[in-house]
DNA sequence: TTTTATTTGTCCGTATGTATA
DNA sequence: GTATACATACGGACAAATAAA
């Protein structure tokens, strides 16, 4: 909150619009630590005295950020940085519910559809199953605080878990149904991370803007003598969360 | 190569247009295997020749597969079939050179910036210094195999590490660049990844287009004692690497 | 080591069809 | 209907990087 700021209307700065120069100097104020969590920002017209502009045009910068979830504007009170992404912790006890739940949110896991497939070799070979196996594809939304966090497409094998779909939508949790057939206990055997862009579907299911960025996450879940029981590609808003790694 | 390519040019396709048709067929040809990761395309003027189009639109069909990250090109030597993502595993004992060469590639790290700083909050409190400190800022372009993979900002105490840029400018090495000041062993203490969307300065860096998603890892290492010594922020080419979780 | 040919990158331009205001 | 903007496609010229002679 000093420094570049005032700088921001100084002569032609590029092609860039007047409100997406404040944006990006706040985004870069907030993601820098200039602005922590649960901040105020200053308000509209203060902002707009300090950068030379109209009160409007600081109100567009801030409804970018708001879009992204940077900050949220309250009236009355102010415009407040929002407390930083849900941190989600992957390592070898991934669990959805915990994770939420033990941060003090309302998790929740919603069955999308289910079918049974033929594996793919991909599915196959992280099942250890042969390929053409018959696999049951669960299709899970998963929230916290009503808010969507990621869509998960889970893999079991159909044989050792039959009706797995009815199970799931019984218990509305991944480690309960699992539990349903016996396993008492899994662990995470691997993770892979990667990125990608959000299409029209993920935007519907997420309730985002498309364009924005997926945290995709690969992962096969054993049982305690090793055995594969589960393999899901998860799609998080990447806005939304942070994946914390090995905790 | 052969075959249905010539066809390209026939009357009316679908309303396809003549860019679309040909990154297809090479996207075919890639997927089947008739070109492998590493494998030259022809050049731009032979496949010209080849469809009977002008050499901008086989152009246009090669910026479609090199912004999917399909292939990718070299002036003055070819266009090269990019082989899958490079297998990127973080953990407690990440070293970028270990893993890039690691994997046969050769590791490249440029310092194309470096800078003194006031730490704010967020980077003093990962280094565990008093907000202000002095910081040394160091900005470097990793690559493997020539092909950008990471722009990295790492901050140092600059009280702990005076000259540190000059010492990386030599080393061309994180790891060697802490030896350099007695710290002989440092693990990752904190890992955390989320995803962005590229920007036009990630574009430049890292040879990509904007809008491509990123990864972004923010990370600190600590030496035998436990005492921060670099923290990092890294942001990936999604398209070129796959996280790697605890391996 | 120097030269030369090849190959991609970037710029200039022209023309045409299509969707939009 | 008209004007504007945009994407497509073609043609040419040169610069810059590379690899081979």
């Amino acid at each position: 909150m000093r420094g570049t700021h005032e700088q921001a209307d100084q002569a032609p700065y590029r092609g860039v619009t007047l409100w997406r120069r404040i944006a990006d100097d706040f985004e870069q104020a907030i993601s820098t630590g200039t602005f922590r969590g649960g901040d105020r920002l200053p308000s509209e017209a203060e902002i707009a005295g300090r950068f030379g502009v109209n009160r409007h045009t600081v109100r567009r910068a801030i409804a970018a950020l708001a879009e992204r979830g940077l900050v949220h504007s309250e009236r009355g009170s102010g415009t407040f940085v929002s407390s930083g992404r849900l941190a989600y912790p992957i390592g070898a006890r991934t669990r959805f519910s915990e994770i939420v739940g033990g941060a003090g949110h309302e998790a929740g896991g919603r069955l999308l559809s289910h079918a049974i497939e033929e594996a793919v070799p991909d599915i196959a070979e992280r099942l250890g199953l042969a390929p053409g196996s018959a696999v049951i594809r669960l299709d899970v939304l998963r929230s916290a605080d009503r808010i969507p966090i990621c869509h998960a497409a889970s893999w079991v094998s159909a044989e050792r878990m039959a009706n797995a779909a009815s199970v799931y939508r019984a218990k509305r949790s991944m480690t309960k149904t699992l539990a349903h057939y016996g396993i008492r206990d899994y662990r995470r055997a691997m993770t892979r991370v990667t990125a990608a862009i959000g299409d029209a579907v993920d935007a519907e299911r997420l309730r985002l803007s498309p364009g924005r960025p997926l945290l995709v996450v690969d992962s096969v879940d054993v049982d305690s003598h090793g055995e594969p029981v589960v393999t899901t590609r998860s799609r998080f808003a990447a806005d939304r969360i942070t994946l914390v790694v090995g905790t």
